[in-house]
DNA sequence: CCTACCGATCGGTAGG
DNA sequence: CCTACCGATCGGTAGG
């Protein structure tokens, strides 16, 4: 195991943070090879193209959100818990992987088929299990009956700001953070 | 005053659909030539270029929520029916103007200088003005005692999918959405 | 509103 | 890891 990083996972790092701050297709080959102090032509030694990086990005983080929802189903814990260990762990990846987490949220949909097909249904696949601990919150009486989809959407998107807060450098803990949105989404902000 | 469209506003909004479906970058102008049936050079007899067009977008609806908040700021209101109607109309915005929403939140950060500049004031104006609503609310004991900027951001992000959503067709009308939203918001998911 | 075309830049390759 | 270069496409203009 190497102690350094790869200068793949330099390049790709990279690519991520340019990704966020302009766009993926704002992005150029030549830009990110300025980054890493590189010609545009070798960056080809480490990566295979444009899109693959993108593609590692996008599927590299969905992945992990699977697996820690993998977790929290199995897990003897009631609805309330389950839904406050997905937020915590949302906002966790939001300040810890700030940058590929940018472009797992915004430019997955440049990637072209089959990748695209295929990243949208871990999303959808992700999205409905979210929705069936929502369901049966609301079936055991712990939460309201509200619309779970409207629930669903209005939980995963006002957690989806938290990367854009955590850049300006706030004196919170992700933990601190985590706890102040829970709050917000299961009791409400009415005193 | 036309009762039909003029060939610039045809033009304008088949740019926002693109822009919202395949982002600002990633649009041509021969795409954008294509879906209103014109050759690209065409195009330049009624529109100046590609960024006048995502400005004009950007600062439409940028106008627009600063008179409604202007308008509220005004009026004889309690802080919960304030927010409440602020909620509203983000999500009446969100319905009715889909494609355009879409390039006002996610793409106005590819505007230039000195317009990228003057868009962000407007929005950070616009958040403040928003924030001290929230601020005063704390203040006279209506809402919890949770860091405003966080409450501030919760709220306007737990907005952000609805124009996702509404391109599903869902059978429900924006003033049951709103209503749905601002509860979750201000009572919480909590039973 | 079109044809024809501009220089610039794109992602990527050849060959060393 | 570089120089040199490819065809394709970009936003936009000239001229009618």
């Amino acid at each position: 195991m190497p102690l350094e990083k790869t200068k793949k996972q330099v390049i790709l790092e990279a690519a991520a943070t340019l990704f966020r701050d302009r766009g993926y297709s704002a992005t150029s080959m030549r830009d990110l090879a300025e980054a890493v102090d590189l010609k545009a032509s070798s960056l080809y030694n480490h990566i295979s193209g444009k899109e693959e990086m993108l593609k590692t990005i996008c599927f590299q983080n969905a992945y992990r959100f699977h697996e820690e929802l993998n977790r929290i189903e199995t897990e003897l814990l009631s609805t309330a818990e389950k839904i406050e260990q997905l937020v915590r762990f949302h906002i966790i990846m939001a300040t810890e992987e700030v940058t590929s987490i940018t472009s797992f949220n915004d430019e997955w949909r440049h990637l072209t088929e089959p990748d695209l097909s295929r990243f949208k249904e871990l999303r959808k696949d992700y999205e409905n299990r979210f929705k069936a601990i929502i369901e049966s919150g609301i079936k055991d009486g712990t939460f309201k009956d509200i619309d779970p989809t409207i629930l669903l959407h209005t939980i995963l998107s006002s957690i989806r700001w938290v990367y854009n807060w955590y850049r300006t450098g706030r004196p919170i803990t992700p933990t601190e953070l985590a706890k102040e949105i829970t709050t917000i989404v299961l009791s409400g902000i009415n005193r």
